[in-house]
DNA sequence: CCGAGATCGTACCGATCGGTTCGATCTTTT
DNA sequence: AAAAGATCGAACCGATCGGTACGATCTCGG
């Protein structure tokens, strides 16, 4: 033992409080979630993890109790940020709904080009794990994209809002899967005109333009 | 060493041939896959497939080599199933290109409601794991659904064939993913409008029908 | 200045994993 | 009848896994 000293996962620690409770898990959260996005919740194990992102098992272990108890935080924490990040494209995209659909396939687009994209993370864990917990978190992470996308068919005076967002959720997962394992090469913005003629179509045919509200 | 005898996947052997060279290997094909389906590639070891399915973990090793040997080999097997399975159902749907796709949803919204069903095998496997021979075997098991859906579009005389069945693609894999992990209740038939209405609309805004030969 | 507590690195644990080996049994071939 | 070869069950192997324990270090509240 001639180098220990220096913790906190190699974060400067704020001269005020307390070490910081909540911090340290927050820290650990940040740095896990890409780490078990690129390798794959089984395709690294809790050793690895802590070294790669500078924390040790014991810390680790006591601020989520169980490697799947990492991975529920994690996932429910990713679910809650590109929500907020789709949400917020959404409100930037402003009053036309046409304009707010394409907004969403256009962040989603530019998301598929990243290099490190590799899929829906959330999906991902559902489609190998049986944990209860797990499963619930997407299926929780599908609702608040449909949420979403009610919204915006409502606002668009579709005939069936939410017939026409389930149809959207379908094209939101599908351009994610086909540009994670078929090429992400112009995935987001033919999604896009696939979106915006199913509204087109549904506003159309349905109950026109300018719903109440 | 009180019962040892009777072996061969406790399959009766037929009288004839070999013990069947390739017979093995296919009956330990099929046999693993609705087991490797349902628990997921990481969720069974090899010792409690081999249990299972009622075959020796020499067996299975020699017809494989490894255990990705035997995921890859079973993909394989399961993609060009299924992709038999939607072609056939599209030919049965006789000459309207909307009743082939219209077949397409409502055969996919069968598999939806089995309560087996747990998404696509390929596209799960290849979340999961960064094996190239696995992503190849997805990425080509989208071609194949590609290659169907185009021939569809084609013959509806859409304007832009490629990218509308690309558009169907997405909707294939996203109601799939969808009914997996959001309830697959009337999603088959939710996705099925869907498709029909980007193929009007392609064939509508494009290049009308009767495309040319 | 001294205890409480968070963190570190490391060692350790039992379980399980993928994969190999072996003796015995049965079938087919020669 | 004897050789060849496929299969079985079970034992075995080294590696890795998730998780725990321990002694040492550092910070903070009192």
């Amino acid at each position: 033992m001639d180098r220990t000293g220096r913790y906190h996962l190699g974060m400067p620690v704020p001269k005020g409080s307390t070490i910081d409770p909540e911090r340290t898990r927050a820290a650990i959260l940040k740095a896990a979630t890409p780490v078990l996005y690129e390798r794959g919740l089984d395709g690294i194990g809790v050793a690895e993890l802590c070294a790669l992102i500078g924390v040790s098992k014991e810390t680790l272990y006591r601020h989520f109790g169980t490697k799947d108890g990492l991975v529920e935080a994690m996932l429910q924490a990713r679910s809650e940020r590109v929500s907020r990040w789709l949400a917020e494209a959404v409100a930037a995209a402003g009053d036309d709904p046409r304009d707010q659909l394409a907004a969403v396939f256009d962040t989603l687009g530019e998301w598929y080009e990243d290099p490190v994209f590799r899929g829906c993370a959330m999906v991902n864990a559902a489609a190998q794990h049986h944990i209860e917990a797990v499963r619930a978190v997407t299926a929780r992470h599908l609702g608040r994209y449909l949420d979403l996308l009610t919204g915006v068919a409502e606002r668009a005076g579709a005939a069936d809002p939410p017939l026409l967002a389930r149809q959207l959720l379908m094209l939101v997962e599908g351009a994610t899967v086909v540009a994670a394992h078929h090429g992400a090469a112009g995935t987001g913005e033919q999604a896009r005109q696939a979106a915006l003629a199913l509204l087109s179509a549904a506003a159309g045919s349905g109950g026109g333009r300018g719903g109440g509200g």
